[in-house]
RNA sequence: CGGGAUGUAGCGCAGUUUGGUAGCGCACAGGUUUCGGGAACCUGGGGCCGGGGGUUCAAGUCCCCCCAUCCCGACCA
């Protein structure tokens, strides 16, 4: 491609409204134009990265015996209503209407239309396993979309569905499919981890995440680099740690006044104790049931965990108004100590004594608060969020933690679509079963955002070769030079006989422009054909990673660049 | 959804305090000289100052309403 035939715009001005790297790069270098809040065009060659990435994940599902197909992004809510999920998915569903008042939705994610392909299809257990995907424009209306294509509102994913006649046969299935991502992953060349999940608004009951660690990722990974256990905040299991503290030292319970202390840390502060001696009664509230919850002041509920392990369904924290019905006192001042809901206490409080807690009355606490003395609980859970140096769950070691973004989400889906949408099929004894589904995702945008975090320096963007929008572009370094021309095309043609994605640029610019905009694009190879390097019959050859420049023969330059390019894609 | 901020040329911004008919840099067009890390000079084009309503002789500027975008929060108990 000739950089004059091609439409590449970039920028020199840092685009006010973006905050991380990627999103900043992705402006300047030309790739992405926003539209609307977490809505972009995808310009000529953000497209071609997009082709890129979405060309590898296309090549590894194929192998790995996956079928593409494609599915609409409008979906009538007839289908949705036969899941259940057009009621249950929350505002992230964009509702829509056509002409003639008849509800669709634009399709967040495609389980429902999938069972209703293979429903219809599928009847036999001679047809089974089999694994139907889609790369496809999804809609997911986030509450915030930020940082550009990292969470977007409009998104290109890649989701794919198994169907199998059991669980055994599904795991083989849900395999492949993590086999299939790892390879993905390392052909991308992204640093990740695979994180155990909670399967959240998707269902079922097995599910990994892949993140790729980087600082700007909106999640947190809990992991052990001693036995390798890693998984998400939401998921990381606390292990229970007996404290010994001494029951005779319990000393009487002390009602103080805390005016206007209404955070752990304000309570904390004023009554001079540490944070971790304060008790938070949390007041959450699932349907039409009331819970308390304590937790020690310095770690986090964890909501999921609340709901796998008790309230069942996803509970909220009750209003102001609801804590006062509930408590007699105002929010900031609730405690354990005559509630009438059920109380369940974290394992952080097991053991604890003389702590801090509500006395759920305006400017009151209690001070040397003691369980079974005071009051008592419904029992201990693991209810909190894991935080860096709590124990490992599998080996005692230290937990770490990292920042990530979640590239790919896996999931055993179990029946829970092909039951409440009547897919079965007759298995070897001629009885009707459910199928059993799987289901992944990768988020093809957000690879390309997430490779860019982990993939820059100042100066621009450092592509992997497997993704860059061209592997080489070829700089003619003094434009009134006609050798120089003439080389620069000559290498040109070449590189485009060896099926070499070469861009050269031929605009009128300075040097120092093109080698700037060279490097903020990223291309993995640049080679300048200059006037006094041609003099001694030589060009150069850069590599963006390395930034090691290497002097070539014009006649060996091809079969040079050619070598160079194998080598980067290693 | 709550809080905060911002909308002025394609991009980045000043001008708003104290109302008086719109400016800078980059980009763009023409010209001269330059030409291996974002050139210099000259000339030029480009704005319903986010939208609507009001106050005023006069509104980018003051008041009201709306819209859009960005940031923070949504774990305060």
């Amino acid at each position: 491609m000739r950089l004059k035939d091609f439409f590449i715009p970039t920028q020199r001005e840092i685009p006010s409204e973006a905050e991380v790297i990627s999103h900043n790069l992705m402006l300047r270098a030309g790739f992405i134009m926003q539209v609307a809040a977490g809505i972009y065009n995808y310009l000529p060659a953000g497209l071609k990265i997009i082709r890129n990435v979405e060309n590898i994940v296309r090549q590894c599902m194929n192998e790995a015996g996956a079928i593409e197909l494609l599915m609409p992004s409008v979906i009538p809510s007839e289908l949705w209503k036969e899941s259940g999920r057009w009621s249950k998915y929350g505002k992230e569903l964009l509702r829509i209407k056509d002409r003639h008042n008849r509800e669709f939705c634009f399709g967040p994610t495609h389980e429902e239309v999938i069972t209703d392909i293979v429903r219809k299809y599928i009847k036999s257990y001679k047809q089974l396993p089999i694994n139907l995907y889609q790369i496809q424009t999804k809609f997911r209306d986030e509450i915030r979309p930020r940082f550009g294509l990292m969470r977007c509102r409009e998104f290109i994913m890649k989701d794919a569905y198994s169907f199998d006649i059991d669980e055994e046969q599904c795991k083989l299935s849900y395999k492949k499919m993590f086999d299939a991502y790892c390879k993905i992953f390392d052909r991308m060349g992204l640093v990740y981890k695979v994180v155990e999940a909670d399967t959240g608004a998707i269902g079922g009951n097995v599910s990994h995440e892949f993140m790729v660690i980087a600082d700007t990722g909106e999640d947190t990974i809990i992991y052990c680099e001693a036995c390798g256990y890693a998984a998400n905040l939401e998921k990381a299991a606390v292990k229970y740690i007996e404290i010994s503290e001494q029951k005779d030292r319990e000393m009487p319970l002390e009602k103080v006044i805390t005016p206007q202390m209404k955070t752990v840390k304000d309570v904390a502060v004023y009554l001079n104790v540490d944070e971790s001696k304060v008790v938070k009664t949390l007041i959450l509230k699932c349907g039409e049931k009331f819970y308390a919850l304590l937790i020690r002041g310095d770690y986090e509920l964890n909501l999921i965990k609340l709901k796998n392990t008790i309230t069942g369904e996803m509970p909220e924290f009750a209003t102001a108004d609801e804590i006062k019905k509930i408590t007699s006192g105002p929010m900031g001042f609730s405690g354990p100590i005559g509630l009438k809901i059920p109380i369940y206490a974290d394992y952080s409080i097991k053991g604890l004594i003389n702590f801090v807690t509500g006395a759920n009355e305006k400017d009151g606490h209690f001070k040397n608060v003691n369980l079974g003395r005071d009051f008592e609980v419904c029992g201990f859970y693991d209810l909190r969020n894991a935080v860096e140096g709590d124990i490992c769950i599998n080996c005692g070691a230290a937990y770490k933690s990292a920042k990530g973004i979640e590239v790919g989400h896996i999931f055993m889906l179990g029946t829970k679509y092909s039951e409440s949408m009547g897919a079965y099929f007759r298995d070897a004894n001629g009885s009707l079963k459910p199928f059993i589904m799987g289901c992944y995702g990768i988020g093809i945008g957000r690879i390309v955002a997430a490779s860019i975090e982990q993939n820059h320096d100042e100066k621009g963007i450092i592509w992997p070769i497997q993704i860059s929008p061209f592997e080489v572009i070829i700089i003619p370094v003094n434009t009134n030079d006609p050798y120089v021309i003439e080389y620069s095309n000559r290498l040109y043609n070449s590189l485009k006989k060896l099926d070499i994605r070469v861009l050269i640029d031929d605009r009128e610019e300075r040097a120092g422009v093109k080698f700037n905009d060279a490097d903020l694009v990223g291309y993995p190879i640049r080679v300048n054909i200059g006037k006094k390097s041609l003099e001694n019959n030589e060009l150069e050859v850069i590599i963006r990673k390395s930034n090691i420049m290497t002097k070539v023969n014009v006649e060996d330059a091809a079969d040079t660049i050619n070598t160079v390019i194998c080598e980067l894609k290693k």
